[in-house]
DNA sequence: TTTTTTAGTTTATGAGAAAAATTAAATAGG
DNA sequence: CCTATTTAATTTTTCTCATAAACTAAAAAA
């Protein structure tokens, strides 16, 4: 409120119309001029910059309607900068190198149980991820302009810190700070779901709106917020925790200690466990129960299985009074639905909708929206990678300066 | 995030001063300055404005512990500007008018069943009792510089429109159009918790923290959120509704319709009825157990009696499940807990405190405090009056412009 | 006293954005 | 085909506004 940001005002001009080419794709000067409420003049040499720097080109121009010159349409240029993302889970970390318009030139998966080891093999593993992923790319290690680390947890993304993880019994020493070290490029870290809110604010279905919610369906249910246009982290670092909110203090244990959170329902974990207690009662049999996984139930409940149906009804249900919870605390404009089990779709979101539709005044309705993203396999990756190319957006001269500054130390 | 706000700069740096001065009370130049991260120069031109409008005042100067010119402390002028507040409940509506500082300079409750009369007569309630709360208070209607309405429900604060109250069936009229047509004077409407919310933000414990959570306990449960010094109010601008989050779905009824919501155990609603349960039962008994209001049971409670003891402590443990929930939804750096029956204090804080800790992870209490406002009789008023006040805050200049224009006009 | 230190003010300068003027590139119409 | 008209984009000029630097004011220390 009270302290005025004192970063150069041009980083800040340029940041602020390379966000507008961002979020419409293509765009005419004449058009960011009327919605940046800046000059023609300015956004002739702010753009003129950010062509010398080719980080835009100029693509064709309008056929137009009327008489007069024609708009030339401006759109990002995506080989300007390549980026790395590294998502850790507790038996793979995976690996994304993508273009400025997070846009995955390569990827990799690496098994390795990453609880049972030091850090610094971690860092070893991600080191040669890296290295690899770039390769693949056909990207030169000094080119890459950023890379960003999503992981698990309660993680402080301006310090570093990681407050707590699943993954590690204690967990001191700044990942961040080794990958930094080792390869002499910004480095980022950040709560993977956050980062994969990040991925759906600039690249997904967040694209140009300033408030909304990621809830992402995963082993786990995780949370992000975006509120004002920027990703919100609270005061700690740790806010957005939606999983472990109780719905049913009678409900079944939650690892977190608790009973009946959310997760313990609505996540790939809950819904497992619900399969096996199904089966254990003889409620529903399957010939490799014990082999099962997610995917398979998904597939056997899309078939018409009428016990894992209702299993997902059950589950959905209490993601829908959680979800109601969410919508009432903050009447956001937008609630997307991701993560790996996602696509398990109508099945979960179905009785989640009906749930919402009938708790709620329908004044909450009214302005908002629910919608789906699909999941890929490498969106994990890619929402870390995100976390880097944020930061190149909001300061673009910046990370075009080190880059060369990086290159003429190397040659 | 996009569009730069168009304003006059002049204006800003006002109101981003006066801000430094509201927050800290009294502050010198040097020190602004600091804080703001403008030039002493500017600081300089800008107070002297602000003086020039009588706006601020110079008061003591510091006695320095070293030497050199002393500080001139610069601090409101609460003379400087009168509002007025008005809340509006279903049984009555309680008026005050405020200095600059936000002060009640009088106050006054007319009895009155707002939902059984059409909106004009509650117009006609409320323009008298503005008059004669001016009237106590010395203060001539022309100086008035704005009016703040509170009232409970859905209410969007820039049209004004009211998308439900629990007072009207319909609500279609803008009470907030009539009573700024009936005064000439700027005039805002918002939600009531939300209203308190401003007042606490700017005059009570919020003061100099950009995000924090109100929590209000009355006869519902209300809350209020701050984020980066903004009230958060969400796409519809009905956010923060925390009353009617589910905790438990197979609790008691709720007047909304549903089962378990907060407000069904942890409000005076939700007390007394557990209190009324009780009787019926036979577990506790009282001469005019028909006649107690929550405030007798709050003085019985804290007397020692076991039985109401026991609903309060039900409460405060539902209460903490709900608080855990945003806890670890926002990891707010504050959270503010006040109402008309805050003044239960540990009777109801004491086991909310409780659950909270023995539930939530403790990085997330790290940062984040607790605290506990008094509520006093005039509190829902004057939050009232605090929305006006906001606004003269945000333009100080054009404030004083009006209202010298209007003398000039009744002159 | 005089010197030193810090607060606050005035003046001079410079950055940066917009307005105005100009150039560029298109269409419509004769 | 040429000219007038329209709109886009650019260049030049102007102006606003914040800062830096110089200066004045007021205090304590020497």
């Amino acid at each position: 409120m009270s302290h005025i940001a004192r970063e150069p005002v041009s980083s800040m001009r340029q940041s602020s119309i390379l966000d507008e080419i961002r979020k419409t794709g293509l765009i005419s000067r004449v058009e960011i001029a009327e919605r940046t409420c800046l000059s023609r003049s300015l956004v002739t040499n702010i753009t003129a910059e950010l062509l010398e720097k080719r980080l835009i080109v100029e693509k064709e121009t309008i056929v137009s309607k009327s008489r007069g010159r024609r708009r030339v349409l401006l759109g990002l240029n995506p080989g300007a900068v390549s980026v790395a993302g590294v998502k850790v889970s507790a038996f793979q970390v995976s690996f994304a190198v993508t273009d400025f318009e997070a846009g995955v030139k390569s990827s990799l998966v690496t098994p390795v149980r990453t609880g049972e080891r030091p850090v610094e093999f971690l860092a070893d593993v991600i080191e040669e991820g890296i290295r690899h992923c770039a390769k693949t790319a056909k990207v030169d290690i000094a080119d890459i302009a950023g890379i960003g680390i999503g992981i698990p947890g309660f993680i402080n993304s301006s310090t570093g810190a990681c407050h707590w993880t699943p993954l590690y019994e204690n967990c001191d020493g700044s990942l961040r700070d080794l990958i930094r070290e080792r390869f002499q490029i910004p480095t980022y870290i950040e709560n993977d779901a956050n980062a994969v809110t990040v991925a759906e604010q600039w690249f997904g279905l967040g694209k140009g709106c300033d408030d909304f919610i990621v809830v992402t369906i995963e082993e786990g249910v995780g949370m992000g917020i975006v509120l004002g246009g920027k990703l919100y982290t609270g005061a700690n670092g740790i806010a957005a925790e939606f999983g472990h909110m109780v719905i049913d203090p009678s409900g079944p244990p939650c690892r977190c200690g608790k009973r009946g959170c959310i997760e313990s329902f609505a996540s790939g974990g809950g819904i497992m466990r619900a399969v096996r207690k199904a089966c254990a009662e003889g409620l529903w049999r399957h010939d490799d129960a014990a082999l099962l996984t997610m995917p398979d139930v998904i597939a056997l409940a899309r078939k018409g299985d009428p016990v894992l149906a209702d299993i997902f009804r059950k589950a959905g249900h209490v993601l829908g009074i959680g979800v109601a919870g969410l919508l009432q605390i903050f009447n956001p404009a937008k609630m997307i639905f991701t993560g790996e089990y996602a696509n398990s779709g109508d099945l979960l979101f179905g009785p989640m909708r009906e749930t919402v539709f009938s708790v709620l005044h329908k004044a909450y309705l009214e302005n908002t929206r629910l919608e789906l993203q699909p999941w890929a396999d490498t969106d994990w990756a890619r929402g870390a990678a995100s976390l880097a190319l944020q930061e190149i957006y909001k300061s673009p001269v910046e990370t075009i300066r080190l880059r060369s500054e990086r290159a003429a130390a190397g040659a």
